[in-house]
DNA sequence: ACAATAGTGTCTGTCAGACAATATTGC
DNA sequence: GCAATATTGTCTGACAGACACTATTGT
């Protein structure tokens, strides 16, 4: 009887035609904001950008595409994207999150290659060194908007449409808005990263809803100080505001209770 | 200048590692009814299962996995899982959805070889054949807790499992339900699949908040004869019960509204 | 009559949605 | 005082959750 490497060696011997790279691209978004123009303190416009890059070489040279990088055979694509995301904004640590694999034949026209979309979302402070040489640089942040409408390489527009798609549903579904907010944030805040995210989002009654609504309650607490105390902040508003943070809690839903 | 497929040869030439496949593992899910032994008309016992195949050679040969098989340079990822669906269970135009990749190194002796896991959800009438020849044959269903526990080819176990809990969220936050039921069901139907998949699922008022509740009302609607009378079966209960369908409204759901 | 499922009555406390009103405080 | 945000008051109709109760009909 033959050993496992003997018929490993016998396999690879076959003559099947096998993919010519598997790459991890990845959707990295973040919120900016931008203080607005009054003499009062007030709540900072905020937006949502992706970060692409401008192609150097073969193909679709010259044109905006979604970073990414083909993974190797010792890693995992998860490794793969990790590794992608650190080369390009220099953090790690993040969240990050597989959404779906492109394999349209023909995508790529280096030969038959199947890309995994990931998406990362990253606090706009570690991306503020990125910000700084914003004009001629072949990496930036673009609005999502804006992104949306540029002929980008390969199928990354319908990678990013994906991408938003998820981002929007798990925005309202589960608790990333904490991805791009400081540890303790205001409800104004958080209102705030919700519509940059999914801008059709109005709650006339937020407030209300999430701090006292019972059914709601457990997502997010307020936070004290040493002495019991509750901790708020004034930096966007005269009226100091209560602080939050999230908690552990993980919300599960249905359309059915 | 040179051409594109000038490029493509050039790049071709590269000498990097490259996958030795992509292939299409499928989850197959249908729930099966079985008749109580009761005297009188009653509900049957449902039970969620998932269809295996037994491997006939390297590697993991005669261990039970999950359907797949790779895929091609001509077809789409989505095109594989489905033709090998139709191969394993002669029925197309079934629900399939795409839901992870599996790039752990070594996970698969043949190779550098990232499987793209499916799940589809089958409607037990289409499987009547494949029961038929039950116990000698190499492709069975298992009913998922027994297939939980044994030991299945490959990372099998962990895919089984990602799609087990896939399958059960999307079956509480969407309409999947519709495609384990016929057209036209009873809510003593729907509440029974909805607890095949979710055993936890417990839901006193069910028929209540399902038909009156106004949020909730427009995800399934009354099945009316040509003469607008209520159309209701009794196949499964003495009393009849009223008919639904589930509506082609999409159903939204958000932990901050 | 009885088993098995289908569906309604009723009650209490909570929530949703709308909108007005008040609170706070740097400028 | 004013602007800007934060937070509470108040009201009505709808809902949630619990449980008891009635309805239907083949066997």
């Amino acid at each position: 009887m033959s050993t496992n490497s003997d018929e490993a060696a016998n396999y690879s011997s076959s003559k099947y035609r096998t993919p010519d790279g598997a790459p991890a691209d990845i959707v990295i978004f973040t919120i900016t904001s931008t203080p607005r123009r009054t003499t009062k303190k007030s709540l900072p416009n905020r937006k949502l950008e992706v970060l692409l890059i401008q192609r150097k070489g073969w193909p679709f040279e010259g044109q905006w595409a979604l970073p990414g990088g083909f993974s190797k055979e010792t890693e995992t694509l998860l490794d793969s994207a990790k590794r992608e995301l650190e080369e390009e904004t220099g953090v790690k640590d993040i969240h990050i999150e597989y959404f779906n694999a492109y394999s349209t034949p023909g995508r790529d026209p280096r030969g038959w290659i199947i890309s995994h979309a990931y998406f990362a979302l990253v606090h706009e402070q570690y991306l503020a060194s990125r910000r700084a040489d914003d004009d001629a640089a072949d990496v930036r942040l673009f609005s999502v908007d804006e992104a949306m409408g540029m002929d980008l390489a390969f199928d990354h527009h319908a990678i990013l449409a994906d991408a938003l798609q998820q981002i929007q549903s798990k925005m309202l579904t589960t608790t990333i808005a904490r991805q791009f907010l400081p540890e303790a944030f205001t409800i104004g805040e958080l209102y705030q990263v919700i519509q940059a995210v999914v801008p059709s989002f109005e709650e006339r009654n937020f407030i209300r809803k999430i701090t006292s609504t019972q059914s709601r309650k457990g997502i997010i607490e307020e936070v004290l100080g040493r002495n019991g105390e509750r901790l708020q902040s004034n930096q966007y508003s005269q009226r100091a505001a209560q602080l939050y943070r999230f908690t552990d809690s993980v919300p599960r839903l249905s359309i059915y209770s």
